[in-house]
DNA sequence: ACTATAGGCAAGCACTCACTTGCATGTCAA
DNA sequence: TTGACATGCAAGTGAGTGCTTGCCTATAGT
């Protein structure tokens, strides 16, 4: 259908990865944590074997969600979670009908 | 990866849809509407011209996901939106850090 | 300078997904 | 019963996704 992709999409869709969910369950656990660090704690935490470049790729696709943010240091790049983009996803459809969400623009 | 797919899975999976998205959207303004009568309002109240098929098969989706219930009348079907599956989506991460989370088993 | 470490880039592959197409089933009115 | 209406089923297609593979860049330690 060729549909604009927004941030909405965007959050939606990395959040519907089940590697993606437990990257920020760690990040939720140990904020800021590099892409080696994250690596060897979801193998040992989470049972989770992925290779680095998967969950590298993984990150970008949260990046790119604003559900992570990156910090350069030297040769380490910290990934710190932000929770923010997840706020006003749920609050959609808990509110009680009756009230005509109408056309914002910006929901897709 | 053969990854389990539950429960939680399905429900982000079908929220990755732009198109699923806005017939919640339609289900929330006025519950308990037939295929047809969310065809013709999801063309007129929010610009989507998808085909009957296609919303037949994300109703599917959403019903398996948990997040549309339907009950039959004679020839007509309708759906009515159940937004349970919802709740503990966000709140999983919006806790603060210092609580690990563990291995519950039932998420993923 | 040399090596190891931490991360980045890009092509390729298997699989999934959203959608279409075409036909079948079931229900109601005449 | 006949025909219109509401929905179901299934194969096929094109685009997207997750992951691998292989190589490259950049920083830090010796």
């Amino acid at each position: 259908m060729l549909a604009y992709s927004g941030a909405v999409t965007d959050a939606f869709k990395a959040l519907a990865d089940p590697t993606r969910r437990t990257i920020l369950d760690e990040l939720t656990a140990r904020d800021g944590q590099t892409l080696f660090e994250l690596c060897a704690r979801l193998t040992t935490n989470h049972g989770l074997a992925s290779s680095r470049q998967a969950i590298s790729q993984h990150l970008e696709v949260l990046e790119s969600a604003g559900l992570v943010r990156t910090r350069r240091e030297g040769r380490y790049k910290f990934h710190e979670i932000d929770t923010a983009p997840l706020e006003p996803i749920v609050e959609r459809w808990l509110r009680r009908p009756g009230s005509d969400p109408g056309g914002t623009g910006e929901t897709s």
